[in-house]
DNA sequence: TCTAACTGCTTGCAAATCGCAACTGGTTTC
DNA sequence: GAAACCAGTTGCGATTTGCAAGCAGTTAGA
């Protein structure tokens, strides 16, 4: 990552952070699996990064305040990684790539029921979606109502079941 | 480009195509400056991408069928770029990494108002900009009413011609 | 208490990609 | 006829990637 920007265009200053192939991957595990240890990331990874890009990536996201990190209480050696505001903003561009990966190219039952659901949902479901992430990894008060977190894992959980069956 | 997947999450389908630093800024220059030669992307390129990055990029986002190439009748070498119809659908991602880049990187004044117009004008405007770029591109017929290209580069002139004073 | 598994990384290395600069063969303009 | 322009290509050093192995310490179970 340089220390220059390319540009000060707010699409590439984005894409100076996130255009990469895993940073957004990072963040996908971070926010829909709920993952937020290193190992967590790591042993799930459903394309498989390194060990090395991810402590990179991870250090990246760090340092870009997309990310924070925290000792586990329940672990000398856990760290816990949380999603700063920045990256819960990101919502709105990760239910419109999974919308657009959905239409456009051929993504796999189990997978897609999750974009599916996000793309239905709508911008008042990623508000909901953002809220609960903001109570999951800022502190911030639980929302009301059913966990969007919980509903999409529970239809990808029904999907994956079925489509094994 | 590897020619297998990592998975079949639509997130990284999208990413394997757009996760990049340069494919999502060609992209933006073709829709956003209208951009059709490759001379004219050379040349008017913001972040100064190179040539065979360039030539590299082109040929991979045809291949992927985000973009089309034809031959320019105007002049025996010139190749006319086009949008596809899936790329033609990057406008609400674009959208949103413009407001997010606008909100969490430090944007110049000029380029950071056509990220603006685009955020504040919302689905609709983005429905109308889709229209006009089906008619540049796909040869649809042209929408009615201003054209939002022209409004987006006319308001980028301004602010520029103004912030230059 | 011993041991095996687990913790967040780091290291070494080969392969791929990037970025820069120069260059190519052809076309068009003046 | 010369200069500018056209879409790229080529060569090369520097950086980044991906893979495998390893590390110092911590924890859980027998």
């Amino acid at each position: 990552m340089p220390d220059h920007h390319r540009s000060g265009c707010p699409i590439n200053l984005a894409l100076e952070i996130l255009g990469d192939r895993w940073s957004l991957i990072v963040l996908r595990d971070m926010t829909f699996g709920n993952r937020r240890h290193f190992r967590d990331l790591l042993n799930h990874s459903l394309e498989g990064i390194a060990s090395n890009i991810l402590a990179d990536r991870l250090k990246r996201l760090l340092s870009e305040g997309l990310i924070t990190k925290a000792d586990d209480p329940s672990h000398k050696q856990k760290a816990i990684y949380s999603l700063a505001e920045p990256a819960i903003q990101l919502i709105p561009i990760f239910a419109h790539l999974g919308a657009w990966g959905l239409r456009h190219r051929a993504a796999t039952e189990d997978l897609a029921i999750r974009a599916q659901i996000l793309q239905d949902g709508g911008p008042k479901l990623w508000a909901r979606f953002m809220d609960e992430l903001r109570h999951l990894h800022l502190g911030a008060p639980k929302p009301k109502g059913k966990s969007v977190l919980a509903e999409l894992t529970e239809a990808y959980e029904a999907v994956k079941a079925q489509t094994a069956a």
